[in-house]
DNA sequence: ATAAAAATGAAAATGATTTTCAAATTGAGG
DNA sequence: CCTCAATTTGAAAATCATTTTCATTTTTAT
């Protein structure tokens, strides 16, 4: 039915270790001696199917994937302008008072690196006006 | 700067009509008399980040889009799943609070109609399948 | 009308993912 | 501890969507 291999061990604790999003060639790159390219995109699509990862498009057409067991709370925000591209940060309760109620009201789970919210800001505001 | 070109036009066009997710495919389908392939990827590559089109990861790695109408509503707000692609709309008071809150709190006028949040619906943040 | 800037698209390159298949590994049943 | 069929592995080859290249064409300002 299903054989325990050193590699499927392997693999799955070096997902298990990771901190942040990973992509397929990171995970190869620390296991190419222990195990080959093609056994991980095999376990990876296996745990994606047991819904224990999560495929995420990140920029440049790169696949991320993204452990699904622990989620930590953030307070932050990105604000992007669109006009000089500047980015702040802000960290403020009204933030996760929204993602708070996003999360009950709306049953969806807002990505805390990802969060940027886009606008002028107030020194393009002044030029523009 | 941009040049105004008919397969622009041809393409966009062809781009709002779709009643559905698409792919690039069936777009070339359609336009492979009228428009070129690598000008198609340009275009689309353009309105996603222009946030006019959003990417969709569909079964079977094939990559779909869908076209974000232009929106004139106050309190209207994307949540897109960076693991399906999924993306809801949703229109509630709270984001007219966090918008009004961001203006005079942190000095940022939120773009109405680019206000995307990402982030895991609950589908994919079910864990056991 | 002219020319510089921008856009096009066919062809080639890239690169991630999948397939193939012979060899190695696993685990159940002696 | 054996044996062996089922399963898994991985190197190499194949696939295929997307990107790059670059010569040519089109657009727009002057």
């Amino acid at each position: 039915m299903s054989y325990n291999t050193k590699q499927k061990e392997i693999i799955l604790n070096e997902i298990k270790n990771q901190k942040k999003d990973f992509t397929i060639k990171e995970i190869y790159e620390k296991l190419k001696d222990s195990a080959g390219l093609t056994t991980i995109y095999r376990l990876i699509d296996k745990l994606i199917e047991e819904k224990h990862l999560s495929k995420i498009n990140g920029k440049n057409n790169i696949t991320y994937y993204r452990y699904l067991g622990d989620c930590e709370e953030e307070n932050h925000i990105y604000l992007k302008c669109e006009s000089c591209g500047e980015i702040t940060h802000i960290d403020c309760d009204f933030i996760s008072k929204l993602t708070g109620h996003i999360l009950t009201e709306h049953k969806f789970k807002t990505s805390k690196d990802h969060l940027i919210i886009t606008g002028i800001c107030s020194n393009c505001i002044r030029k523009e006006g």
